[in-house]
Order: C-alpha cells, then sequence, then structure tokens
DNA sequence: CAGCGTCGTAAATCATAGAT
DNA sequence: AATCTATGATTTACGACGCT
C-alpha cells in the first residue's frame, strides 16, 4: 500500500518551469541552430545534461519552441536578436 | 567553416524547416468513452487483430485506421513509462 | 509488395505555474 | 483572490523508413 501510494504520488509530482539557466541554454542552442533547429540525440543528450533534465523534456521543448516561434516569429524577434548577439559575443572570444 | 550559414539569412531563417502539412487531418481529441474503450482493448492486448480492430472502430465510430494508429502511439507511450520507470528504479520488482 | 511495425515529429489541446 | 497568459506535457495524425 505504501509502495503504490508513493508511486501514486510521485507519478503526480507538479510541473516546474525550467530554471532560468536552463531555459538559456536551450534558447542559445534553438536560435544559434535556427535554419535547422532539429538536435541529434546525441545533442538532447547533451543539453539534458547541460539542463539537468530529460532528454524526453529537451523533445518537448524544442517541439514546443519549434511550433510558438513559427507561429508568431514577431513575438519573439527580441529574443532571436537577443541570442544571436549572444552568440556573436560568445564567437568573437 | 561552411556550417555556419544561418546568419546568411537574417530575416528569414526559419524558412526552410518546417512541411506545412497541408493536407493533414486536424486532431480531434477523442471521447472519454473512446479512449476508456481503446484502453480497455490495448490492456486486453497491445497488438491488434484485423477482426479486432474493425470491430473496435465499429464500436466507437472510429476509422480502421484511427483505431490501429491509436495503438500505435499507445505503444509508444507504454514504451516511454518504461523507460521513465527503469531509470528511477534501477532495481525493480512488480506489485 | 501490401501492410503493419517503430521513430520522430507537427499541431492542437490540456493542465497549471506564474504573472497581473 | 480571480483572471489571464506562458509553458511544459500529452494527445492525434503522418511521413519516412524497416521488416516480413
Amino acid at each position: 500500500v505504501m509502495i503504490l501510494r508513493s508511486r501514486f504520488l510521485d507519478a503526480r509530482r507538479k510541473r516546474r518551469n525550467f530554471s532560468k539557466q536552463a531555459t538559456e541554454i536551450l534558447n542559445e542552442y534553438f536560435y544559434s541552430h535556427l535554419s535547422n533547429p532539429y538536435p541529434s540525440e546525441e545533442a538532447k543528450e547533451e543539453l539534458a545534461k547541460k539542463c539537468s533534465i530529460t532528454v524526453s523534456q529537451v523533445s518537448n521543448w524544442f517541439g514546443n519552441k519549434r511550433i510558438r516561434y513559427k507561429k508568431n516569429i514577431g513575438k519573439f524577434q527580441e529574443e532571436a536578436n537577443l541570442y544571436a548577439a549572444k552568440t556573436a559575443v560568445n564567437a568573437a572570444h | 567553416e561552411e556550417k555556419q550559414q544561418q546568419q546568411l539569412d537574417p530575416n528569414n531563417p526559419a524558412a526552410n524547416w518546417i512541411h506545412a502539412r497541408s493536407t493533414r487531418k486536424k486532431r480531434c481529441p477523442y471521447t472519454k468513452y473512446q479512449t476508456l474503450e481503446l484502453e480497455k482493448e490495448f490492456l486486453y492486448n497491445m497488438y491488434l487483430t484485423r477482426d479486432r480492430r474493425y470491430e473496435v472502430a465499429r464500436i466507437l465510430s472510429l476509422t480502421e485506421r484511427q483505431v490501429k494508429i491509436w495503438f500505435q502511439n499507445r505503444r509508444m507511450k507504454m514504451k516511454k513509462l518504461n523507460r521513465e520507470r527503469s531509470a528511477q528504479t534501477p532495481t525493480q520488482f512488480s506489485v
């Protein structure tokens, strides 16, 4: 009974938004691969590790990001510019 | 050096991806009843015979194709759940 | 070789965390 | 506190490709 109860509670744990750093890492990858924002399985694993989330969560994030970006590019323009600038600075060093 | 070419088109960077499936059927959420019956059938067996597929489709007012795809998706879901389950409990013991 | 299998995904929708 | 929005997860529906 205790096992079943703990399993149920585990399965029902609340969703939390990802950390700021995790979102930062995912966005950096997304906007620096904007012409083909489809990370390979290996890239997903690396991102998952860096973000401390699961590979499934990385897949969900990219799926949501691609469709939401595509649906309203204007809304993401500022964010895109921000990460483009950040990537440019990183590349310069 | 060749790989960094996304900067050539800053205005329409994502012009190429996403293959807009114009002829795709819009997703229509199944009813509680349909889902429940499909789950019961899945519990009975994960793979459908041709006859069962026909019957289930008829009873639930779905096409055989929808039922076939539902089972494919359900198997993928189960696989994912098993993956998560084994990832969190290295020592597995059933109840 | 028609047909069902998996795998990865699009797109819509759900659930609710988090902002107003 | 109530309402609204952003975001992570789940649900249908396929295309691509595999195997029999």
